[in-house]
DNA sequence: CTAAAGTCTCACGTCAATGTCAGAGTCAAG
DNA sequence: CTTGACTCTGACATTGACGTGAGACTTTAG
């Protein structure tokens, strides 16, 4: 399928298609003509970009892991580390969210409390 | 204490502290010749605002969020239903977060499933 | 009192992920 | 074969929270 396609597909702008592109996360063939040629995999892919652009990864990053993972499921223990590396760093993330969440609470019920 | 001190002890830079009046987050006093004055109690207003940035607010909802506070803790309605909003997108964010992390998971994991 | 250190106010630079616009080629339909 | 819709490649604009440097004033230490 062609890019625009893709972007109602996927929910994203064609603008971040080609962005994404530029940065190496998606590597779509191309017509002879030059127009970009994506395949309904590709759907996905962007799907998982979106979640983990979500979670304040960036694209550097995100194209190392999914690059792991184009190599068809024979994870390296170097893209193993970096994978889990990257879930230390959402659980502290998620930590400290949490504390976030609870000085809310405080302020909510009137307190004036730590962190 | 003058901007310098509060810089070193609250760990943020003398230009995010201005940056933070400029917002109108801090209202530091002034000597004559034009010196920041900030109490001790800035201190912990500081620490505040990191953890509120650090959860994704925006300087301009921050500053909303303490300016309810300064009021002594007679929290209008409105600001009660301010915070308990951002709580709710905090709240999203964690359960966004969890899910991130279980595709991690199903990536090292070796699975290739949904979002 | 002098030099060093700290502070002041502009004001432009930075980074990341797009938005937006320009000018031009391409493709499906009538 | 001509619209109109879609796509292409630049390239500059945007947003937010600062970084950084200039030029000038103030305060502190010796």
């Amino acid at each position: 399928m062609k890019i625009g396609k893709l972007a109602a597909r996927s929910g994203v702008s064609v603008r971040a298609l080609r962005y994404y592109e530029e940065r190496g996360v998606l590597v779509p063939d191309r017509t002879p003509s030059g127009y970009r040629v994506f395949t309904p995999a590709d759907v996905r892919r962007v799907a998982h970009i979106q979640t983990l652009l979500a979670a304040g990864l960036r694209m550097q990053l995100i194209r190392e892991i999914l690059t792991c993972l184009s190599g068809e499921s024979l994870l390296l223990d170097e893209c193993r580390e970096r994978l889990a590396a990257e879930r230390r760093r959402i659980s502290g993330d998620i930590d400290r969210l949490i504390r976030t969440r609870s000085l809310l609470d405080d302020l909510l019920a009137g307190g004036h409390s730590g962190t």
